[in-house]
DNA sequence: ACCCAACGCTTGTCGAAGCAACTATAGACC
DNA sequence: GGTCTATAGTTGCTTCGACAAGCGTTGGGT
């Protein structure tokens, strides 16, 4: 075999997409963790919190975290013991719960954000000019589109009721 | 909290960079396993392969792959249960074990290497101009750059003795 | 020469997440 | 109305990987 086949663009290529994203990855994690919330945990509460009635059924939450079904189950679980959410039935579905923001849920998100959108700042996208940022989004976006199938499942289903807004469990 | 938090750019753009590199492991993690490799297996063959004398420290092998030492011991007593590599012991430093890959273990990448990089091509550098994935790839290196502290260790050290080249374990 | 802190690796233990099996419900078709 | 398949969610089991503790080794300081 030769050697360099690891010159190759296109493995260098990958490499910097995936180092790029481990080592952002690992910036964020550092920063949830000192507001007690993984990088998962992160994200189901601002996928809930962005969407309508701030709940979502657990299957739309695990197509939307690349999680399976039992790994929503098991982190709803962790994060309902913790008061982020919780859990309520689906009055038209009875096989259905929706996974709900509490309000300490979303005074979490509110802690953590602006670190959050700081960190983004410091060592993404404050990393480039206006014009190469727009040419790197826009090369993302095309690669995401390719190879990302489904990122908003549940957002066009009917609106649930808006009763539990807030956190009103 | 306002709801459109989650349009901002910011946002949005760690959004992008994630789901295409998550969407692309799968495409690759999906190949792979069709030639019985995990994503963390491939590229230990591949770090050992573009390696002088295809083996590495085991703490290096752990610095290339963001796996932690524990993590890599582990790894490598799969790998070298399924014959892919085997460890030697360092004439120079009784602590330390080189991981080496063994023929089988070349020849396993060899099998994976072409329907990795055709997959590269299609789902990813395919899907932009040259000059779009040009400055993609500017952009990324950026990022790493600034992001990523140690992607080399290991590469620089003293060269190892070259009697095991290609697996003769 | 001796001591001791640092290093390299392995092992025990734990949490996280996937798969497959299961339960309960829904909806379609006869 | 009854049956039958598909769907939503949970649970048992397994695998993976991190952390901390432990063992042997090294090398510097005195």
């Amino acid at each position: 075999m030769d050697q360099n086949v690891f010159d190759d663009p296109r493995i260098t290529a990958v490499g910097l997409l995936a180092e790029a994203y481990t080592g952002l990855s690992a910036r964020f994690a550092a920063q949830f963790e000192e507001h007690g919330l993984s990088l998962i945990e992160f994200e189901v509460l601002a996928r809930l919190a962005r969407s309508p009635g701030k709940q979502l059924r657990m299957t739309d939450l695990a197509a939307q975290t690349s999680l399976s079904t039992s790994g929503v189950t098991r982190v709803v679980d962790r994060m309902e013991r913790n008061s982020l959410l919780c859990r309520r039935a689906c009055p038209s579905d009875r096989r259905s719960s929706y996974a709900v923001v509490t309000a300490a849920g979303l005074a979490r998100l509110d802690e953590t954000l602006p670190g959050h959108l700081r960190i983004i700042e410091e060592w993404f996208t404050g990393q480039l000019e206006p014009a190469a940022l727009k040419a790197l989004l826009d090369g993302l976006r095309r690669v995401r589109d390719a190879v990302y199938p489904g990122a908003t499942a549940g957002s066009t289903g009917p609106a649930p009721t808006d009763e539990a807004a807030a956190g009103g469990c």
